[in-house]
DNA sequence: CCGCTCTGTTGACAATGTCAACATCCGTCT
DNA sequence: AGACGGATGTTGACATTGTCAACAGAGCGG
């Protein structure tokens, strides 16, 4: 529904029409608007996290090129899924507390960040350093990317694969290990 | 009041109440919600590019040390009005067709880092290439980190100092000109 | 003084999230 | 089998909100 008509178009009284019960209903099922929210969310980033990790394709991998696969992947994600990436991500709409569940989901997807830059670190592609950090980075990176795609703040007319591969170049460049110079 | 209340404490009638008139006079001024929310976000893409304009003080700034402040300003800016930030680049607030406004606002924000990009190439201390491009890239950076930051998904025991230092010294290490090599 | 534009007010309406009271269905226990 | 209870669905109701139309006053130029 928020792919086809947009945010604003999920209304319970829609959710429950579409489903062919009445509006009431999803009550039974979620507390709130926002918990159905939250679940729709949480569900994008398992979507997400399973694209992601699906890179693990039984091809060798060498080099980095399984890091620059995985950042491909996750904007090409937002970019096929819009209106999702953006209920993923958008606060606004799922504002309130801290939605915990949400967090955790993030965290997986971090999680599984951090261990491919580990294995990367480790075959010495990758500057040794707090991983951690270099996961957030990385990924501040391809989620501004996706972001400014998203929100077309980004020009129409330069070539997105041509940027997406820019932007995970420079990441890599940016970290390459250079302690043998 | 979105910094006091959150994006959702923002009605029309709150609004004409904080000024002492009533519900009915901002449509006087705005067409509607979204013009209002919109023209607020333009003003926060303003004083946004102020910030990272003032960036040019008397110093001469050598190296790409200016670069590295406007990113830090532009993180920095954003942790400290989080609510206006995310109204600036929040689609899902202001959804229904694209505002130009808001495009031109973020477009001469653009501007001004190409002209910053394209004079530390022209002083070799980055790689030559498509300075848009770059910018795009540069921009993603330290957009998708204010965006995580702010919406939380950032382990609160990082030390956000040293990820903003981090996140601008790997764009600028990816960037840097290695064609002496 | 007349009339016009600007600004503000108020009543009204539809849409929405949400709750309470009620209905129904189905499996479980005696 | 029959009673019971939880799960699920329905409906009426209510407050809130964005928005519009009708109306009112204020200030100003002719």
């Amino acid at each position: 529904m928020i792919s086809e008509g947009g945010a604003a178009s999920v209304t319970m009284r829609a959710i429950g029409s579409r489903l062919g019960v009445s509006r009431g209903a999803p009550y039974r099922h979620f507390p709130d608007k926002t918990a159905l929210l939250v679940a729709v969310a949480v569900a994008g980033f398992e979507r997400l996290n399973r694209r992601l990790g699906s890179g693990d394709t039984g091809a060798p991998s060498t080099s980095v090129e399984r890091l620059r696969r995985m950042g491909e992947q996750y904007v090409r994600f937002a970019l096929e899924h819009p209106a999702h990436y953006r209920l993923m991500y958008g606060k606004e709409a799922l504002e309130r507390q801290d939605q915990p569940e949400l967090r955790t989901a993030a965290g997986s997807l971090l999680e599984n960040l951090v261990d491919v830059i580990r294995v990367h670190q480790e075959s010495g592609e990758i500057e040794t350093a707090d991983p951690r950090a270099q996961a957030y980075v990385a990924w501040s990176a391809v989620h501004g990317l996706a972001s400014l795609l998203i929100e077309r703040q980004i020009d129409p007319n330069v070539d997105v694969d041509d940027l997406i591969r820019q932007t995970t170049q420079t990441i890599l460049d940016g970290m390459r290990d250079r302690s043998p110079d």
